[in-house]
DNA sequence: GCAAGTCTGTACTTTTTATTACAGAATTGC
DNA sequence: GCAATTCTGTAATAAAAAGTACAGACTTGC
C-alpha cells in the first residue's frame, strides 16, 4: 500500500463520468466508512444506481467490490494500528496551504474568544419578533448582512437589509427606536458612513449588535452586543469566514429558538414559492434591495 | 452509542463460552477491522466456526451479524469525523457547540477532499484579465458571489456580478463567448433559473465554474471545472462557510498571480476613492447591483 | 441536425454470505 | 465413571448481495 486509496480517487477525479465522480464524493465525504458497506448503502447514498459503484471501483482498477474493500479494510488497519502517523496520513492534506489553515483557525479561535453566553442573549434579543431588525455592511461585509438577512428573513417577520446607496440609508434612519436592533458588519477599513449610520441609530434608541474584527471598529461605543472575529490571514485580505460562522450560528439559534414558528413560515414560504428540488417549475425569489 | 463496543465486549468477557471468548479476543486485537469483513473471515482469523461468530455477536445482543456490522461502522464514523476530540483527553477547549465544530471540520474537509492542482488552474483561469468574469449565485449563495465579485474586481478588470432580477440575467448572456468564464454559486436546494442560465452560457461557448456542495448540482454536467464542499451541519440551514472560505483562496491566489497588477490597482482605486482607515473624509463605493 | 458512441439505470442471474438444524464432542455434576 | 447438559462444528438452507445484459437516454462529433 504505497499510498491512501483516497489519493487515487483525487488523482483520477478526471477520468470519471459523472456519476461516477458523484460517487467518489460520496466515498470521500465518508471514507473509508462508505466503502466498508454494501454496494447498495454506498449507490443509496452517492444518489447512483448499483451498477454506477461497481463501474466506479472497476475504474479504479479493482476486480471486484470485494477487493475494493478489502483494501480500505487494510489501510483502516494500518492507519489505526499506528495512531502516531496517523496525523500526517488522515486529516491533514491541508497542511499545504497555510492560508487554509489559518483560516480554520481563525474560526476556531473566533468562537473559543466569545464571551460567555454572548451568543445566547444574542439569539434571543434577535429572536423577539417584536423587533424590527436591520442589517447593514460594509464594502466587503455587506454581502455578508445580505446573507443573514436573507435567513433570518424566512424565520421571523420584520428583517430589513439595509442597501443600496448611502443617500437612502437616511430613510431607513427615520423613525428608528428602541424596539429596533441594527446589526452591523464592520471590519478594517472601517468607514466612516457606517460610524455615523450607528451613531444616528443609538442616538434613536436602536440596541446596535456590531460584527466587527478584533481591533474593534470605532462603533463599539456605542454598540449593545460586540461579536469580534478574527480576520487576519497570510494574504493581502482579510478573511471574512468566520464572521460568516457567527452568521451562521446565529440564525441556526434563532431558527430554533423558536422551532415551531420557523418551521412554520418556512414551509408558508416553501408553498408561495414554486421552488424546486430537484425537479419542477419555478420562480426566483425577488433578490432583496 | 452510549459506549464503545469494545467496552462492552470486556466487560461481559465472563459470559462467554470458551470459543466466544476466542472470537472476542480475536475481535478486540483487530478492533474494529476484522468485524467489518465476512463472517468466515472472522471466524477463520478466531480460529473457530462461522456460527459460533454468529453466537457471539448474538449474545452481545444484535439480531443478526449485520446489524454488528452497522453498529461497528457508526462508531468508526463517529470516531473518524472528529478527530479532534479523538485527543479527548488532553486539554479539551472549544469542545462546546457542535454546530461549530461542525463548521471547522467542513472548511478542513472541502480542502482535503479537492482534487489536486483544481485550485492551481483555476485562479490561472481566472487571473487571465483577457477573459471577462461573471458571477451568480442562489437564493442564499447569492451573496458569495457578491463577496467575490466585490474582490476580483479590485484586483483585475471585467468582473460583472449577475443579479437582480431574472429576467435582466438573459440580457447578461447576450454575446457570451468562449472568452466569458461563468462562477455559479449553486447548492441545494438547487435552483432550476440557474441551471437554465449555466446552460445557455455553456451552450454560448461561456467557461462553467461551479461551487456548490458534495451532492452536485445538476449543473456538473455542462460545468468545466468543480469545487465541492461540504455544506451539511446540525441545523435545519446548509452553512456556507466553506464555499466562502473557497472563495477567499480563491481570491488571493487571483491576487498573488499578478501581485503587482494587484498592487498597483488596488493603490489606483484607493486614489479614487476616499476611504479612511481611522480618520479622513471618504464617499461610499457604489454597491453593485 | 443526425448518427455514432457513451453513459446510466432497470431487471435479471449468479455467487456469496448469513443463518439454521442437527449430530457429535466436550464438559460438568453427581 | 456415567448421564445430563452444554457447547461446537458440519452441512444444508435461505437470504442477500454482487455482478451482468441490455435498452433507453444522453453526448459528442461530423
Amino acid at each position: 500500500m504505497d499510498c491512501l486509496l483516497k489519493e487515487a480517487v483525487l488523482d483520477r477525479m478526471e477520468d470519471f463520468t459523472v456519476t461516477e465522480r458523484k460517487a467518489a464524493h460520496a466515498l470521500l465525504s465518508n471514507y473509508p466508512i462508505l466503502g466498508l458497506g454494501t454496494v447498495a448503502q454506498f449507490a443509496d447514498a452517492a444518489g447512483v444506481s448499483s451498477p454506477t459503484i461497481l463501474r466506479f471501483v472497476a475504474r479504479l482498477g479493482f476486480p471486484g467490490f470485494s477487493d475494493f474493500q478489502t483494501r480500505l479494510r487494510q489501510e483502516l488497519e494500518t492507519q489505526l494500528r499506528s495512531p502516531l502517523d496517523r496525523s500526517s496520513h488522515l486529516p491533514n492534506q491541508t497542511a499545504g496551504d497555510p492560508l487554509v489553515e489559518r483560516i480554520v483557525e481563525n474560526v476556531r479561535e473566533t468562537f473559543a474568544g466569545l464571551p460567555k453566553g454572548e451568543l445566547d442573549s444574542l439569539v434571543r434579543l434577535l429572536a423577539d419578533e417584536r423587533r424590527v431588525i436591520h442589517l447593514i455592511g460594509g464594502r466587503f461585509t455587506d454581502a455578508l448582512a445580505r446573507y443573514m438577512a436573507a435567513h433570518l428573513r424566512i424565520v421571523r417577520p420584520n428583517v430589513n437589509h439595509v442597501a443600496g446607496q448611502e443617500g437612502n440609508w437616511l430613510d431607513q434612519l427615520i423613525g428608528m427606536g428602541s424596539k429596533d436592533v441594527v446589526i452591523i458588519f464592520d471590519i478594517r477599513r472601517y468607514q466612516s458612513e457606517l460610524i455615523e449610520f450607528a451613531r444616528s441609530a443609538a442616538a434613536q434608541g436602536a440596541t446596535i449588535v456590531l460584527v466587527t474584527d478584533t481591533w474593534m471598529s470605532p462603533i463599539v461605543k456605542v454598540a449593545d452586543h460586540v461579536l469580534p472575529a478574527r480576520i487576519a490571514v497570510p494574504s493581502p485580505w482579510d478573511s471574512a469566514t468566520a464572521l460568516l460562522a457567527l452568521s451562521e450560528v446565529l440564525i441556526a439559534g434563532v431558527t430554533q429558538h423558536n422551532p415551531d414558528r420557523s418551521h412554520a413560515r418556512m414551509k408558508a414560504l416553501e408553498g408561495l414559492r414554486n421552488d424546486r428540488d430537484p425537479i419542477s417549475k419555478s420562480r426566483r425569489g425577488t433578490p432583496d434591495i
